[in-house]
DNA sequence: GTGTTTGCAAAGCATTTGCACAAGT
DNA sequence: ACTTGTGCAAATGCTTTGCAAACAC
């Protein structure tokens, strides 16, 4: 699931930083949070945290999350029907979001940025953060539906 | 409110050619929410129906909003903490959403949608809607924010 | 007249909260 | 030791659903 795993050590440091205690639930939560790149729901996420820490409460991950976001270490991204995910990635990027396996790509593309400093600056908009999501079928998906046809 | 107003007869034929029937309480819903540029929530859209239809209810409001999506007339833009507002514009456009005021403007810009045409052939995604998001301070929030300071 | 829609109230979910106990510093 | 965090269960708020009466066609 983490290709880029974030050590322990640097995560304990960054919770004590804001004050915040490292807890052994607390730690495993945001490395998850932080070095996934699926996208992860809540659901997801506690059946990760779980695997280390059976004990651990929806209650706790949803904390830990808040914590995350009010840092302005994650971004949370609402769907229809109460689907929320979680992307650590802030910087102005796109989603490619796969509305047949739910899959969510990122796609790095400096024009994004562009388009957004440009568009704001003609606005006089301040921006603080930004998402582009695209909704459609992926390459995988759209493989599977001609075969079917 | 609506400064676009599609007029009665255009929205129940709309909904007849669709197999729906045309209720006072549906054409009420639909002439606000595809006319309306405030991207209004289902609260607001129900108390503008209020307005003319005192009985409407919010269940009659949500079905309504579904037909609109299912028809792929209205966007549905989920926000954090159960935040669903609706957007009629469904063309590559940016939404500035300002985190003050709780207002979302509407930016047409062509480069967005050559931006996604770019990213979606060299991803090979078939893309079917999108949804670009920049959240800050709008520059009316920003000039009360200076005079405070 | 027939099938659909309405409006109410109840049910369903995702998320938050209160609180006693446990754990981190 | 003191304070904060955990995990449970209950509460909250948005959205959907079931159903009898009302309505569109």
């Amino acid at each position: 699931m983490q290709d880029q795993l974030k050590s322990d050590a640097v995560i304990i440091q960054a919770l004590r930083n804001k004050g915040y205690k490292a807890t052994p639930q607390r730690i495993s939560v945001c490395k998850i949070a932080l070095s996934s790149k699926e996208h992860p729901s809540v659901q997801k996420i506690c059946k990760e945290v779980k695997k280390t820490h059976p004990t651990v409460s929806l209650a706790t991950v949803y904390t830990t999350l808040r914590l995350l976001k009010e840092s302005s270490l994650i971004q949370e991204l609402n769907f229809p029907q109460g689907q929320t995910r979680f992307d650590p990635n802030l910087e102005p990027h796109i989603n490619l979001v796969c509305i047949h396996c739910g899959r969510i790509m990122d796609v790095n593309d400096s024009e994004a940025k562009e388009l957004i400093n440009k568009v704001t600056k003609k606005a006089k908009f301040t921006p603080k953060a930004q998402r582009i999501d695209i909704y459609g079928v992926c390459q995988h998906c759209s493989k599977i539906d001609n075969a079917k046809s």
